[in-house]
DNA sequence: GCTAACCTTCACGTAAACGTCAAGGTTGTG
DNA sequence: CACAACCTTGACGTTTACGTGAAGGTTAGC
């Protein structure tokens, strides 16, 4: 028995299944984090060794970056981001349901469903999109200020630009 | 003696001072964290009465609300908003010694100073919200998709769609 | 000048998001 | 098959950002 490969049924043949500390170095977490994630709930390794070690393929490496962005860079907590990760499994799911549906009543349900989902997505992410955005115009026309502070004293080094046009 | 009015030299004539309570009804926050966000140094009230009740003036309050912003709405850390502010008051620093000097060069270097912190406050913020708007374009293009199952569905309850153009 | 309602400063408690050993099992390479 | 290098599951420690009393002063109204 060669045994590399795992003992799961998930066999995608050229997705190779690594371990966790070079899931660590892929993701830049730590071997820490990552099971965290998985204590709260965030993600399941795709398999297992005999010997009990997460095996993780290409989708959970996805997985685990989105997570890493939405935390750092959005800011958002584990639990918002099990939100917004669990909206997007609820659409894999119905997507299933979906497709195995030929009932159009019901197929135009679940699209309505995943729909709102997704509208929750987006409205939670534009809501912190415009806050940012806001503050980028306030930092922005603060630096306009300064800039025109600059061209001021390039044009002219006058010993009193206070006087003239209002600098304030 | 009437003493309501604080034992400080910062006498702007109108501007009631509050205490916490009322400052936290005002800006959403908890006196408890009012006072936890001046334990980590991120504002010392405008005043103390004289039985060293914190009070707070406008200029307080503003900042409050800004700290409130960044937390809530950008997801910064504390340690991440007082870096901010510290930028925001070392050009105000420099905004005064820039008024009292009268040499050129050190207007200009002052000045530049201040636009190198808008900048890197500028920098913070938009590689926040470029992250952030990947993320909603991702989640509108799905949305997208979504809605052109649904006109598909509405424009007729074909029980087989899937054979009319490629749908996945 | 008494008292309710507020404030103060400790000081300990808590939830989130991990870090860090400890004790022991697993893997694969020589 | 020995053994270093990795993994496992606890379990306790740590930092951040507060919550929650406790014990005692302060303020404002009657």
């Amino acid at each position: 028995m060669p045994a590399t490969t795992p003992t799961t049924t998930t066999s995608t043949p050229g997705t190779a299944l690594l371990k966790i500390q070079e899931v660590a170095a892929e993701t830049g977490l730590t071997p820490r984090s990552i099971r965290y994630y998985q204590e709260v709930g965030l993600l399941e390794p795709a398999a297992r060794s005999e010997g009990a070690y997460r095996l993780y393929d290409a989708s959970d490496l996805e997985r685990l970056r989105t997570i890493k962005e939405l935390r750092d860079e959005a800011g958002f907590s584990l639990a918002q981001i099990g939100q917004l990760l669990e909206d997007e499994a609820a659409r894999e799911r119905n997507r299933e349901r979906f497709r195995s549906s030929h009932d159009p009543t019901e197929r135009r349900a679940l699209i309505n469903d995943a729909r709102d989902r997704v509208e929750r997505q987006i409205e939670t992410l534009e809501a912190k999109a415009a806050r940012l955005a806001e503050m980028i115009d306030a930092a922005k026309e603060r630096r306009r200020h300064l800039d025109e502070h600059l061209a001021e004293l390039e044009g002219g080094p006058d010993p009193h630009p206070e006087r003239r046009g209002h600098v304030r």
